[in-house]
DNA sequence: CTCTTTGCAAAGAGTTTGCAGGGTG
DNA sequence: CACCCTGCAAACTCTTTGCAAAGAG
C-alpha cells in the first residue's frame, strides 16, 4: 500500500509509547519529545500514531477527557479510567475473544477488536478526597 | 445539588433517546428534533445530555468517528461498533460488575461503572464489500 | 418574583491537512 | 533522484460557554 521508509522521529515516538504505561495522548507524546526533538511538529506526532494503527503497532484506547489516549501493549487487557484525574491504568482481564462468535452470530458482521474498561476514581484521588472532607 | 425544572424540550430530547437504539451523537438528536422544535439550539441538546448523564438517566457509549455518543439504555450491555459506518449495536454480554471487586483490588480505587465493545465491520458493510471485490 | 432553561453566536480544544523543504533508500 | 516524512500554520469539527430573554414553580 504506502511504502514506509526509516525515520528517527517516529522511531522516537513509538520507543516513547512503548517505554511507559501511562497510555500517553499525542500531546503527553509530543511534550515528552519536545527536549530531545524541539523541532518536532505535533501533526507529526498524530501522523505516526495513525501509522501506528494502522500498522497494528498500537491501539487506542478510546478519548478520555477530550484527549484520545494511545497504547502500544496491543497484547488483550482491560483498563481502569480514573474520572477524576484521567488517568489509565492496565488491569488484567479474561480474553475476550472467545465472544466474538457470538457477536459475530448475534450482529451478523465480523470482530476485530475488542475493548474492555472499567471507570471511577483512582487511589490518588480518593486519598485527597478525604482531605476535602466537604461531606454532608 | 442543583434544582431542575421541567422543560418540553429536556423532555423531547430524552424521549428521542430513549426511543432510538441507534446511540446518537447529539447532532443525530438535534437533526431528528429540529422539525418538531425548529428553535431548538444544538447547545441545548449537548447542555441536556450532560444532565442526563450527571442524573444517570443516560450514559455515553463512548466517541465513534469523532462523535460521543448515548445511549439511553443503562442497564448492563455491550456495544458492537462498525469502523466502517460508525453503527452502534447492542449485544448482550455477561454482567462485569462482578469484576469490579478484582480490579478495585487491582488498583487500588473505585469502580462506578463498566464498558464491554467489540469493534469489527457490520453486516451491511460486508454486503457492500462484496461488490466491490478487490480480494485476493 | 426567583431561579432554571434556552437561542444565538463566539470561543475553545483536539485533530487533520496542504504545501514546500529535508531525509531516506 | 524518486518518494516518504516533517514543520508550520491554517482549516475543520465537535463541544462548551456567556448573555439576555423566555419559561417554570
Amino acid at each position: 500500500m504506502e511504502a514506509r521508509k526509516y525515520s528517527k522521529k517516529r522511531a522516537a515516538i513509538l520507543e516513547a509509547l512503548r517505554s511507559t504505561d501511562e497510555h500517553p495522548s499525542a500531546e503527553m507524546l509530543y511534550a515528552r519529545l519536545k527536549s530531545e526533538f524541539p523541532d518536532l511538529s505535533l501533526g507529526t506526532v498524530y501522523r505516526n500514531l495513525a501509522m501506528f494503527i494502522a500498522d497494528g503497532d498500537a491501539t487506542s484506547v478510546g478519548t478520555v477527557a477530550g484527549q484520545e489516549r494511545y497504547d502500544a501493549d496491543t497484547t488483550p487487557h482491560a483498563h481502569f479510567i480514573c474520572a477524576c484525574c484521567g488517568r489509565v491504568l492496565d488491569v488484567c482481564s479474561p480474553n475476550l475473544s472467545g465472544m466474538d462468535g457470538e457477536v459475530e452470530r448475534e450482529v451478523g458482521g465480523v470482530v476485530t477488536s475488542r475493548s474492555l474498561s472499567f471507570t471511577g476514581k483512582c487511589a490518588d484521588c480518593l486519598s485527597h478526597d478525604s482531605g476535602k472532607g466537604k461531606a454532608s
